[in-house]
DNA sequence: TAGATTGTTAATCGATTAACAATC
DNA sequence: TAGATTGTTAATCGATTAACAATC
């Protein structure tokens, strides 16, 4: 196998949608899944099925499909979702809230450890059994934490502010759930969360019917 | 100007980023942003700007840049955004409230009029101010509500079921929340909104860095 | 006027799709 | 064996980027 190149944003995107179906597919006892069973389910082309696989390094058999197991494991480990990766809630309001307690998140190897707010309401109280500290101490608990990750749902006006903070704490990774462009050195990685392009899409997607 | 053809889904996800710039820049009280200004701020390239405003039908004015009142009104009847769209919360858990009480979708012409949960609980209360029905009065309530857009946020196993419901009841466009890839008829519009394909792309990047 | 910016047309790039030999 | 499925190589498609004339 080629070394994949950098990942195409696409493929990466798809392959979290794969998993469910596979591991549904284990649970039934099920040692191989095809291609085209995968694109039935998602209504895909089994060969866009195929070459999202493919960038796992994961191998079938034809005839049979791919070993359920080892395709699970190899998506997984693409994704770095076979290793529990902790993360911080910064802002937990509604959506910080909403987000702590997002089950799935377990399933794809993200595990909220803590929350940080500055309301004293919320300060020392948990939120669906994690604790809450005030976002004045995140200086010195992430990186007595060691966590890297940082999910970051305060309002719009402080979100830049707060991510300066983040990365003088060490934090490597911010999942940005504001809708602002937040300014970061490259050795950071910040994805951003847009709800309002998926309403768009919707929006266009009506018109056109 | 010619037609827009169906339009462009990466340009459509873009458009709403484009949005708070330009307002801003109103409030500051001027009168044209350039697609330059527009870039630099989001770190794009102001070819691409001017390309994704162009489908908007907005013209500009060389060495000026768009006016940015006239530029606002295309962005918004472009998505759709002009003119209030009422919607309701399917599934008033942590992610429902959590959309309910998020301020922004004001802006984008969302206007959420009423929730529906099973739990006898949330029933008969209100949540950020948005009256909660019972889900098995969403037959009847939908169609005197006049709504078509639904926000579905129940857990996955009774998703399905859920839109099949909604989709009966009326609703023709469903903002689906769940990770299920729905089963609907071609006259309704399903927009599925994934967290975890964000979170796999944070992942991704931060490994290759 | 000079120069910044638009909008158009063409070139490039990358992703999707098609075709098909290999294979279990 | 026959046929379903993989993986590779090529073709197509669409989006991004480049080049540049038009223009205010």
């Amino acid at each position: 196998m080629e070394t994949p190149r950098i990942s195409a944003a696409p493929s990466v995107r798809r392959l979290p949608s794969y998993l469910p179906i596979i591991r549904n597919m284990r649970s039934e006892g099920e040692e191989y899944i095809s291609g085209t069973t995968i694109a039935q389910e998602l209504h895909l082309e089994a060969i866009q099925v195929r070459k999202d696989l493919a960038i796992t390094g994961i191998k079938g058999k034809p005839k049979k499909g791919y070993p359920v197991e080892l395709l699970i494991n190899a998506i997984e480990r693409f994704l770095g979702w076979d290793i529990l990766q902790d993360a911080v809630i910064v802002g937990v309001g509604n959506l910080g809230t909403a987000l702590i307690g997002y089950q799935e998140f377990q399933l794809n190897g993200l595990n909220i450890i803590a929350g940080f707010d500055n309301n004293p309401k919320k300060i020392g109280s948990t939120v669906h059994g994690i604790p809450v500290f005030n976002i004045t101490t995140m200086d010195i608990n992430i990186p007595f934490f060691g966590v890297n990750i940082a999910i970051l749902t305060v309002p719009t006006i402080c979100a830049q502010e707060t991510a300066d903070t983040l990365i003088k704490a060490g934090i490597s990774g911010i999942w940005n759930f504001t809708n602002t462009k937040l300014k970061a050195p490259s050795h950071v990685v910040v994805q951003r969360e847009d709800l309002s392009s998926g309403y768009a899409m919707l929006c266009t997607k009506m018109r056109s019917r």
